[in-house]
DNA sequence: CGCATAGTTGAACTCTCTCAACAGCCGTGG
DNA sequence: CCACGGCTGTTGAGAGAGTTCAACTATGCG
């Protein structure tokens, strides 16, 4: 496959993970600054713009009525959002920290496209890589018990950020609602991940992961906690 | 967007359910028929070929070490799978029925592809509408409880095959493994809803939907059962 | 320093699971 | 045509993982 015009690959090939050479060919994004908490996109509206990350992180989730709330995922830096073939937002964007954006007019990508066919291509690779983390978040939920999603989500992070010592941006809530489990349970799951040293826990949006094996094993549910 | 080339849309947009414009394209499918029970491809194997279903149904599904087993989906006529941007099968692919299917060797597909950089575009577009899918099965396994997801999966079932009389091909354990539960707790709630006059179940492969309305509330968790 | 927010811990509860027995259906063969 | 066996689905009772509710502690910001 020929490299990406549209994006270039940094390791995580996803939709939500292209790079800066959209700026370059489309070259009129604005930059935006959002304060922690803001909302972005609301799920149901029409998509009028498309998001590039600069700096800062959110959620994307889906709710319920009653205001039960599952997170799909988390964005970074690179992350794009709003880059799909639906007319709607197929979920809700919030700022979990201050963020900065590029934000570019969702008929001017859709010109960029059609103007380069191969394009869609890449950007159908880059679908089905994100349809594949998506599903092998399906299992989590589905089938996985509370040690394994922790331990899941934990050795994920760990992989993207390239590093044992993981940053969390985001809340315990936020990671209850990723991994469909209540804020208490994470909780006490990171204690007792701290109490079998499994990780450490310098602070609330550090963890380090001790026992990258164990917490392996653990993910794939061959470890009984 | 113009109609694609590769794909008539039929209603439902999905990366599965393309139409036989490929095989008129590429000109090559083998028919090829299975058993009931067989195992067409095995999550992690590299792909070689693309099937579309000619009749029949299958389940998609992956699993955990000691067997635990996540349906992802399940396909019909018309649905295809191994048409993907990734290397390896996401999933594993199995008959629930007698199968025939048409098989496609995928460096013809990939040619076929290349040749028309266009149907990159609208690969995009259905791995997008697939993609919203796993996304909304996300929220019903993260954070719907049994008759929410019951109703969810009865409710979409209907929708697809555009009758209040379903059909279900697949087992109850198949319906378990779909939706995260067991089952008992699926056979539980099917005499619920029977009970409760939601449904009535002339037989094992036969749902009618009896009262739509119920339904949509109790999937959408408003109708306390 | 003090308040608001985020996270932790405990105890009781509940939904779903597990284990076990039973019932219904279907194809096979007498 | 019925008897039989195997498989699928149903029902019951008890157990358990995770939730709920509540109190308490730590952290960060004015």
């Amino acid at each position: 496959m020929a490299t990406s015009l549209l994006f270039r690959d940094e390791g995580r090939v996803s939709l939500t993970r292209p790079c800066d050479r959209f700026a370059e060919r489309t070259g009129l994004g604005v930059t935006v600054s959002m304060p922690m908490g803001r909302m972005v996109v609301i799920e149901g509206e029409p998509i009028n713009e498309c998001f590039r990350v600069v700096s800062g992180s959110l959620r994307c989730y889906k709710t319920v009525i009653d205001g039960r709330r599952q997170i799909i995922n988390f964005l970074g830096p690179n992350d794009c959002f709003g880059l799909t073939g639906l007319a709607n937002h197929a979920f809700s964007v919030e700022a979990i920290t201050d963020v900065v954006m590029i934000r570019y007019p969702r008929h001017r990508v859709d010109a960029v496209i059609d103007d380069e066919p191969e394009l869609g291509q890449d950007l159908f690779r880059l679908a089905c890589a994100e349809l594949h983390q998506a599903q092998r978040h399906l299992l989590l939920l589905g089938r996985k018990n509370a040690d394994e999603r922790l331990a899941t989500f934990l050795l994920s992070l760990a992989e993207q950020q390239g590093d044992h010592h993981v940053h969390l941006a985001m809340s315990r809530q936020d990671i209850a609602d990723h991994l469909g489990l209540t804020i208490e349970t994470v909780s006490r799951l990171f204690t007792r991940f701290r109490n079998m040293g499994l990780v450490s826990l310098p602070h609330r949006h550090s963890v380090i992961l001790a026992d990258i094996e164990r917490l392996e094993a653990m993910a794939e549910g061959s470890l009984a906690a």
